[in-house]
DNA sequence: TGGATTTGACCTCT
DNA sequence: AGAGGTCAAATCCA
């Protein structure tokens, strides 16, 4: 019996070009609507596998009014199917394939041959004023940008979503482990929802929008459930990012 | 040619 | 009645 959930993310893509984001699922759009007071169409998907392994997992994805690069994403339900996170390569993310169409066109962007290891650098977006803020606050943990860069607020957030059945963790360990190696996707939680997780008001305060950098090359991790270490890792704020060597 | 996407129609809920 | 969600035939594309 399928768990249903219902995650709220914000996938911010930089340019616009490059798809936001890659969860390790293959969707399978079946319907598009036009919503009330919304300016982009929300797109539905449900999993490739809904029929062949009864896998009823769904999501919506919505163009933010405020900034057209950020896809709000709903996940509904959650994967049966086998083909996740430890499959072989996925398709294209919806969100790509969209992207895609729209810019099937403009012959003028950046050559998809370029590859993996070229676009990572420049779709990387590291917000540094939120690293600087976040060097004054006590975090219990946070991780490393080239594997997974979180910086969770406070242990009441991380008991939060684990008191969640660990479903919250379940959905970024698809899009942490994608095969899908070396896009550098951002998840970004709106602030309203940190104060639902978190109950921390002071982050709404801070203007912050957590952002979890999740670079899907920590696809071998001997980890299962938790790719990322628990003690506090400091980023430097000037961090170079130098990542020629990693996906090579 | 088969699978994925598009899109208008239909269904459900408030 | 209107809005959101889903269906399914038509269409697209590799």
């Amino acid at each position: 019996m399928a768990k249903w959930t219902d995650h709220v993310m914000r996938v911010s893509s930089e340019n616009g070009i490059e798809g936001p984001h890659e969860d390790g699922h293959s969707w399978r759009k079946y319907g598009q609507k036009d919503i009330l007071g919304a300016k982009h169409p929300r797109s539905y998907y449900r999993c490739t596998y809904r029929n062949t392994q009864s896998c009823y997992a769904t999501k919506q994805v919505q163009r933010s009014d405020e900034d057209p690069t950020i896809f709000e994403i709903t996940y509904k339900g959650k994967h049966t199917c086998s083909h996740g996170s430890n499959s072989v390569l996925p398709p294209p993310s919806p969100e790509q394939q969209e992207q895609k169409r729209n810019k099937q066109n403009n012959t003028s962007h950046q050559q998809q041959s370029q590859g993996i290891q070229m676009s990572f650098p420049t779709n990387l977006r590291v917000d540094t004023k939120f690293l600087e803020d976040r060097e004054n606050m006590a975090s219990p943990f946070s991780f490393t940008s080239t594997s997974f860069g979180c910086m969770m607020p406070d242990d009441a957030f991380l008991s939060s979503m684990l008191d969640d059945n660990n479903t919250f963790f379940d959905n970024f360990n698809h899009s942490l482990l994608s095969p899908a190696a070396g896009e550098s996707n951002y998840y970004l939680m709106p602030p309203s929802q940190m104060r639902n997780i978190a109950g921390n008001e002071q982050l709404s305060e801070c203007g912050l929008t957590e952002i979890i950098s999740a670079n899907n090359s920590s696809t071998n991790s001997p980890i299962p459930e938790m790719d990322f270490p628990l003690e506090p890792v400091e980023i430097e704020p000037n961090f170079p990012f130098d990542t020629t060597g990693i996906f090579s």
